[in-house]
DNA sequence: TTGTGTTAGCGAAAGGTTTCGCTACACTGT
DNA sequence: ACAGTGTAGCGAAACCTTTCGCTAACACAA
């Protein structure tokens, strides 16, 4: 068995977080309908990746009602700080500064966006 | 066979990557060494996965040589960055600022990569 | 009750990744 | 030429992920 909360999700895993983020608390047959729209796949399919993620602790549900109502066990917010960190762990060889240049570098910013991060970059110099 | 190119390295392969971004251009037994070091895996486990991933492009070797000499086909540069589009797409739904954000917010800078990070921004604002 | 539809679950097939044993080949020193 | 050593490759085992067929349980209408 994998260890526990060390593994990023899956290829399908990640495409049902994203999902569920977006629609949570909510059941089976609403995810099935995204999912088999992007990849046609089987109603089975979905209830036996959701019992599969359950098990890894990656999603939790509603067993009072019915149909259940699954939920994320990780927010959104969460998540990505999680992959942020193992990417640049991993990547960047833990350097943050240098994954967040190249983001703006690539990145097209909008105006307001850029005067928030210098406001970021003025509150790290007072309290460094 | 998956679709080339659209794909994260799995987690070996990752970690053969950033060895060779360490140490290319090397032979196998270098890759190895390092390799084992982590996780005590067999020799012929090295040459079997940079066979695969030569089969994926993600290494080539120079043969002219014996012991052939592995490179990473992407720069960690131009890898972290396709990593990086890919997580903004997944997890941030393409706003790479949110991310940058994030990453300024929980990761220490030092003052110079603050200075960096600034005239980025300015720059950013001359040419939008 | 009987039939119809929706929900949940199991086990196994299909497909991908990771591991290694065994084989072969090239080169070096004797 | 021959043994010994380092290098490369193949095919299959072991393992994990993804898919689905089949079955059971339940609710509700006819």
């Amino acid at each position: 068995m994998r260890e526990l909360g060390s593994s990023q999700p899956t290829a399908v895993e990640l495409e049902i977080l994203r999902i569920l983020w977006d629609l949570e608390p909510c059941p089976v047959r609403d995810i099935h309908a995204r999912l088999a729209e992007a990849k046609g796949t089987n109603y089975s399919t979905t209830v036996k990746m959701l019992s599969v993620m359950m098990q890894k602790g990656l999603v939790t549900r509603n067993e009072k009602v019915t149909p259940h109502l699954y939920k994320a066990v990780l927010s959104r917010q969460k998540a990505a700080k999680k992959f942020l960190s193992e990417l640049i762990e991993k990547i960047y060889d833990g350097s943050a500064m240098s994954l967040v240049l190249q983001a703006l570098a690539s990145g097209k910013a909008s105006q307001s966006e850029i005067n928030e991060a210098r406001k970021l970059l003025d509150e790290m110099e007072d309290k460094p």
